[in-house]
Order: structure tokens, then sequence, then C-alpha cells
DNA sequence: CTGTTAGCGCCTTCAC
DNA sequence: GTGAAGGCGCTAACAG
């Protein structure tokens, strides 16, 4: 491997010469510039980024932590966001993709705190409550999409409310009044948020409760394992409640409406409005003029949580997704 | 931050015992390795990467490079079997998220580069031809699920031209004789090697090729963008060919063809067969059991990938999803 | 503007 | 088994 002393003899300089124009340094005349750019050329130099790294004592490395229980498409964006905004601001990003286990958190620990990051985004790939090891307190976190159970971290979330009243308004901007909302299963965060939202949006609307029908069609089983029941659930309701607009937890119920409208005869739009919250993009493109979709703010996320780490900065403009940012000054 | 030197104060010993200690060298004392051990724990020493980088001559860093072009759900599996191997080697995978643009390839070059990476996946989202940047060549580099324009890297794919005599198969197996496929764009790698594997079966099983339709239904528009006519060519399929069961591109394909068989009041399973290729988990949990899917082995390339690179092993065991390994001795 | 000197924290070599 | 000396490739501090 060519090193900086190479270079430097190559080129006729001292090696601190070469050094200042490999990291900008401006102080540097332009013919010796040339001549240091040349050899580097020349000789391919790369620089050492383990040697530079040892010396400076920034190091200029953040890293974000994905925890991938739930590997839904979108939540990469999480991921791209923060790359974004790392980008930008010329700092290193480390993706460290782990998984429910300590061991593996444990490991991504190690690896943060050997690679000295100055700053670690913690991304769940669902809103929910984490506890997070104390040594994570020792590098400056933020979570992403999750927040702490004990307040003790900062953290950026979606504002389900605000989801939830925004979609609704949609729907009754475009007509409807009578409304079921299909709820994933009212123990998840998510499901609390919008729940409210939707009950919000109705009462300022000065709509009736009664023209709101709210029932979660996911259900745990006694075995511990999740059912979706959308599809049986939909098809009572619609008889019984007859609503003029149905809002899904997410895609993959949106697809079952479709059927059971299908089933019943009901043309889209037309007989029956669709919502629906997360979109996976599971739902064909023929069927998208159809939906009113709520995409959650993943990537506004991975932007915001690392523009908090790097620049502390916690006055960010409000963006056209629903967001809540809590703040707690943990550092 | 708490040094070697510091640790080795406190234990009463030579740093360079520490250093031992820390790298696991059997040749210390138990007395000393525990009072090296102690102290490190009281001082919460953590060794700093960066340091001990410049005087090895391994890094034991790796990369992964992916090409995020097409970002469908599964294909995160080929970084996460490459992690999964790479952790148990113990060595460290940088994650490279790239797209199309050549500034971010050359970046990530860059990266590789300089952290004196010592083993490269690129991979791409979708099966396809790649021409990559020659500074590549620098580094030990296989392709995951594309391969080189030039032939000029070793390359693990999937082997489309066994999915699809599998499917086909697994259809035939189940008693169904005539068979419609409806194919993504044929432009593209996979349809073609799919395509040759739904005939290879037919013919394997004397199927007369009169029982065989198969049909791009993913055109190109003037404009170059690609539009499914997926539903309208299976309606119209149903009723000229009438096939017993249609295959699938790709699982956002299969949910047309369940409307349309709804349309037409034919019971899925019973009077006709769905099967699919690319499992995007976008089928409701209700109509899986009625779908044959085949999903791309994204976890086993990128194991693959990763295990080619450490051990240069190539004479790996063949799972049950089918691949190809093109091998070529590029380093 | 440039070069010298002195490290960074660790590992290698080699003598004890 | 252990430790002292030396050096990895680079940057900080300072002198010129």
């Amino acid at each position: 491997m060519v090193t900086i002393k190479q270079v430097a003899a190559r080129a006729g300089v001292s090696f601190k010469t070469v050094s200042r124009v490999v990291n900008n340094d401006p102080s540097v005349k332009s013919v010796n510039r040339e001549k240091v750019l040349n050899a580097i050329k020349e000789l391919n130099y790369r620089p050492n980024r383990a040697a530079s790294l040892t010396r400076r004592k920034k190091t200029n490395i953040y890293a974000i932590i994905a925890d991938e229980l739930l590997n839904v498409p979108y939540t990469f964006d999480i991921i791209r966001g923060a790359q974004e905004v790392a980008w930008k601001k010329n700092k290193e990003l480390l993706i460290l993709n782990i998984n429910e286990t300590k061991a593996s958190i444990d490991r991504a620990i190690v690896s943060l705190l050997e690679n000295r990051v100055e700053g670690v985004i913690y991304s769940a790939m669902c809103h929910r409550a984490v506890q997070l090891p104390d040594e994570l307190k020792k590098i400056p976190t933020i979570l992403a999409n999750c927040f702490p159970i004990n307040g003790d971290f900062p953290c950026v979330v979606p504002d389900e409310v605000q989801a939830g009243e925004e979609i609704t308004t949609a729907l009754i901007n475009k007509g409807y009044r009578r409304i079921a909302f299909l709820n994933l299963n009212e123990d998840i965060i998510a499901a609390k948020g919008r729940k409210q939202g939707v009950i919000n949006a109705f009462t300022r609307h000065g709509l009736p409760l009664s023209n709101l029908l709210i029932e979660s069609v996911i259900i745990k089983q006694d075995d511990g394992i999740e059912r979706s029941i959308s599809r049986e659930s939909a098809a009572k309701i619609i008889d019984s409640f007859k609503p003029d607009a149905i809002i899904c937890g997410q895609d993959p119920m949106a697809m079952e409406i479709y059927f059971v409208a299908h089933e019943k005869n009901m043309v889209i739009g037309d007989d029956i409005g669709i919502a629906s919250f997360d979109n996976w993009g599971s739902i064909p493109e023929l069927l998208q003029p159809n939906l009113t979709t709520m995409a959650l703010p993943h990537l506004q996320m991975g932007r915001w949580a690392m523009e908090y780490l790097i620049d502390l900065r916690v006055d960010l403009v409000h963006q056209h997704l629903p967001f809540k940012l809590i703040k707690r000054d943990s550092f």
C-alpha cells in the first residue's frame, strides 16, 4: 500500500504538504498542490482511514442500528433518510442490522464503542416502545420510529394521532360521512393513536360519533399468534353498519376489503370509499387510484434523527406527513 | 478514552500483556489474564479499532454494496445472509447502500479503498447485468443477484430456469395439465430463464406444448414506462385458452388473478390453480394456502457470496432453492 | 506557505 | 510468559 511519504517523495515535497492536500487545506501553493495531486494519481494513493482516525479526535462516524424485528418494505427509508443527511454533511454512516436477540444488540454496541462512533440512531421497524442497554447512554443517541420505555432517550416518532386525523379528514372532504375503521391490534401504539385521530376528525367536523365504527380486526389468539379477521369483519360491518367508507390499518387489509366489496358487487370509490395507513406497495396499480393512503414518514424520520445528532437541531420544519418529536436532553 | 496503557498500569502488567489478553493470545498466565480482565472492566476499556487496524495487516473488513435501484422487500435478505456469515467468521461487514448514480458508486468505492476492505459483494435488487468500474478489480469482488456484463467478476445468481422447472413441476404434480404463464417483461433475465424452465418441465413430463401458453403481461409503453396488463390478459386468457392453472411472474400479479377469478366466480385451487414467483409477502394470509410460491434464494445468495469471499469456497452444498454459481477466477 | 517534531493507540519483533 | 523498543500511516502543534 502506498503511503503519504511515498507520495511526498514523488512530488518532491514534505509529507505534511501531502497531508494538507489530501485534507483540502487551502494553505498550499497551487503549484505544489498540482505536483501532489499528480503524484497521488500516478501512485494511485489512497489515504488510510484507520491511520487518520487514530490521530484525529473526531471520527465523523455515525451509526444507525436497524432493528429488523418486523421487516416491512418501506422501513428501509429510515436508513435512506439518515444516509442522505450523513452524506450531505460528510459523515460516515455505519449501518448495523440487528435482530431481537441480546447477543445481536450487544455486538452492535461493541462495534459502536470500538469504532468510536459519535452518534447513534436506533430505529425500529414498527412504532413501539423499546428498552435499550444503558451502555448506549455513553453515546449521543436518538430513537427513530420507537420511543424509550423509561423516557431516557430523545426520539422521533410518527404522530399517529395526526395521521388518523388527516386520513379521516381526507375522506370527509371527499364527501364520505359514515366511516368504519378497521384498526390494527389496539395494543400497539399506532392503533391507539390513529383511533384517537379518527375520532378527533369526526368531532372537529361536527359529525356524530354514531356515524363512526372502530373495530380492531387483528386479534391475538390464545397461542399468542396474531390473526387478521379483516375480511370476515368487513363483510359483516358492511352489511350491518353500512359505512360509505372504510379505513384500513394497513395495505394488505385494504386488499381484503377490495375482495369483500367485489363479492358484494360494490363499486370501489363509488359505493364505498377505501383509505389505508401504511402503504406497503402491495396494492396493485390498477386499484391505487381508488385508495386514499397515508404513508408513514420514514424518510423524514431518518433525516430528522441524523440532523438532530449532527447539528443538535430540534427546531426542524414540520413536514407534510405527521410527526411527533419528543426531545429529552439526555446529553 | 481509556487506553491500553492505563489498563496496564491498573493491572500492574506491561501494556503488551494487556494487548495479548485483548487479542486472546493464549500465552498469558491466567493470574495475569484475570488481573487484566478486571482492570478492563473497572476502567471500562474498549479497544480502539482504528488504532489496531493501522498496525495489523489484515483489516477483516468486508463490504456489501447494495444497489437499491429496485427496492423490493425481500432483497434485504441478501444483506442478511452476508451478515450472518460475516458474523460467524468474525468479520466486520460494511453495508454500503448506493443508488444508480455514478457519484454514489464512486463514493462507495472510495470508502472501500480507504477502509482497506478485503472483499466486496456487489448486490443488485433485481437479477440483471451490471457494468462495474475497473477499480473494483483491485479488491476481491463477487456479484450477487447480478452478473458482470463482460464476465469479469465471479457472481452468484438465482437459477431462473430451474425455478421455472420447479414451480411448473409442482403444479403438474398437483394434477394441473393446462397452464398459462403470465411472464414479466421478457427482456429481463428472470423472465427469459423462467420461460425456458416452464417449457422444460412440460417437455420432461411429456405434456404437449399446446397445453402451455406463455405471455408477457408487463409491456413497455412508448414513453418507456412499464405497465402491467396482467388483469386484462388473464381475463382474456381464462376465457379463450381455458387453463386449469396460472403461473404469475410475481405476487402483485397473482393478486390480480385472484380478482379476475373472483369476477368469473371461479374457486381458487379448485377451478383454477395459482402459482407465483417472487413472494413479496403481498398476498393476504387468507389466500396463501391456495398459492404455490417460489421465493428467490436471496438469503442463500448473501451467505454464499460471503463464504466465497472469506474462504474462497466454491464447493458449497446445493440448497433447496435453485441457484446458479458462475465462477470466474478474477483474483 | 512549508517542514519538523512529536505523538495517536496499538501491534510486531525480539530479547530476556 | 513477558516486556522494551520500534514502527504503522497519519495529524497536531509549532517553528520557520
